[in-house]
DNA sequence: TTGAAAGCGCTACCAT
DNA sequence: ATGGTAGCGCTTTCAA
């Protein structure tokens, strides 16, 4: 049923009917508890309702200097589940400080970006999330300047916190869930590792680290795009080229999807053959078969931190590592043979 | 760089800065070419400049009763790449109107629900998407009366514009593919299809349709919870009870995937021995080996659309399907024999 | 315990 | 072409 559109009722016209003035109808109607004797509140509150009040949070904002808004402003976050889960985290935890979130995407444009950023902070934000869809360092746009700022999966020269995963302890904990099964040779490594991307080196050296513990070390490692195409291609070739290793550390899931089809392609069976460990914990890693051993991207836990970092009283600053949780599935066993 | 806090910069200080009234530099600064000559408009303009004024967009939406601002509200949309994707094509088209998405989720949570609309509400928004993460007929919350609002992937009985998919047809273009590569017997279904849900019996009732064209039916129908697993043990089971398709409709991707593996350790091969489509288009479908050929989700569309009508003049009323673009990739092939 | 008045920063009306 | 003034709806002194 269409509803008519009501009229617009202003605090004033609550006073005027509950018969006090707007201040106490402010009062009692902003929650705050006191001055006020009980009838007259009384009073206001049903005004209110049989008038069916709705603040007009604008003009309270204006006065307040508080908008209770949180801006998030991203690369392409929203993109692909990764982000989704982020969001999500920023929306829970802000909603707990009671904000709400106004998300933008600047889709890698560098003349929108500031724009946006502009824009949000005409908007009075009380605070901005700055977040990339791959953990990354960066620059900060100046737009920024003088605002409360989180960075969320990023990194940069500024003092503003910064929340990351810490993906060095992660690969240490891929390493562990092989070196626990027994594992110490043919650990072969799949995914290319440019010393720029922050994900591909600390994980690649929390990896070496862990099998360091245990005397091992990483046999090979296949160069590959972290996609799942390039991985098969890749651990398909390797495989023909005779190499045949008793367990794969796989840089994220959508490489571990194609290493699972090489090798099945090759006629090996995971974790019987050849043991899988990966990084990320998208969907795909429970879907897989065997459901795939990773190393979960604590995306929520991120979001939910920045916003508590961002309204929180405390002033952090510089990286705050968020653990990322393991999560142990099928695709890990004692080495065979 | 730590930028200190810089004073906040009022209109009115441009003015005096540039030496003009305050209603010349809003004239100015708000982009409206008249009246102004051009020698005072570049007083205004440096002015500004160099004070670095930025506008106070609350004071602003008070003024002009425009907040420029929509907001979006869904069940867990922003979960699971499909709900990116939508936020995507309503970022996109937002911004191309000028406006920003305020965005909510309400986990599914019948009394947070509509507090969120009416926090919408209270913040001015000028007009509400209102979405639900898979197609479904909703009722519209109170909350919602008297405001302007678009559905997106959902339908009801209000006269609001509805952007939904068009499953139906989606479901005949998924039978064509079939069809159109010779396949005439031997077409089973997968995936349950309860009367509820509007995906489900549309797309049946498509692929039903578009087989009928040329004379082909269902020849079975595997009933399964639209999930990688449950697909797999259904489509073992009815392997191993002796069950030889030559096609098979899988009604997500999700479902497809568990598919490809039953048929993979059955030895069955993809599109040698069974063809298969599906639906959805998630990310998953060019990953998996052949590419799955699929009906896509036209979530992007659907977010962008839904704003364009939102913020359009236009009364639409009622419905607007959005058709479901076809994915041809490397599942399907002629039956063999 | 209550109310009057000022003012947040902006735009719009009505002057000139 | 330009400026004065009122007012959007709210909160917040300050006075009673």
């Amino acid at each position: 049923m269409p509803t008519t559109a009501r009229p617009r009722v202003r605090l004033r016209d609550v006073a005027e009917h509950a018969r006090v003035s707007a201040t106490t109808a402010s009062l009692v109607l902003g929650g705050r508890d006191v001055r006020v004797s009980e009838q007259t509140r009384q009073r206001v509150l049903r005004a209110a309702r049989e008038l069916d009040y709705r603040p007009n949070l604008t003009a309270r904002s204006l006065r307040t200097q508080v908008s209770s808004t949180i801006g998030l402003v991203a690369d392409t976050i929203v993109t692909g589940h990764y982000g989704g889960e982020l969001i999500r985290g920023s929306l829970t935890a802000a909603l707990a400080h009671g904000h709400r979130l106004l998300v933008c995407e600047y889709e890698g444009d560098p003349v929108l970006e500031p724009m946006l950023i502009e824009d949000l902070v005409a908007r009075q934000v009380d605070g901005l999330l700055y977040t990339t869809a791959s953990h990354d360092r960066v620059e900060l746009p100046d737009a920024l300047a003088g605002q409360r700022v989180v960075l969320v999966n990023c990194e940069s020269e500024s003092s503003h916190p910064s929340v990351v995963p810490d993906e060095a302890e992660g690969g240490r904990a891929a390493a562990r869930l092989l070196t626990d099964a027994g594992h110490r040779e043919g650990i072969v490594l799949v995914g290319e590792t440019p010393t720029t991307s922050l994900p591909a080196s600390r994980r690649l050296e929390g990896v070496t680290a862990g099998l360091a513990e245990v005397g091992a070390v990483v046999a090979e490692q296949l160069d590959c795009s972290w996609w799942p195409e390039a991985a098969f291609d890749a651990v398909t070739e390797a495989l023909a080229g005779g190499m045949r290793p008793r367990a794969l550390v796989c840089l994220n899931d959508r490489i571990a999807l194609g290493t699972y089809q090489a090798l099945g392609e090759a006629g090996l069976s995971v974790p019987g053959d050849v043991s899988v460990v990966s990084f990320d914990d998208s969907e795909l890693a429970s879907w897989l078969r065997p459901a795939l051993s990773t190393i979960a991207l604590p995306e929520f836990e991120m979001g939910r931190l920045a916003v508590d970092l961002l309204l929180g009283e405390e002033a952090v600053t510089g990286a705050v590592l968020v653990p990322m949780p393991v999560r142990e599935r099928g695709s890990v066993a004692p080495p065979s043979r």
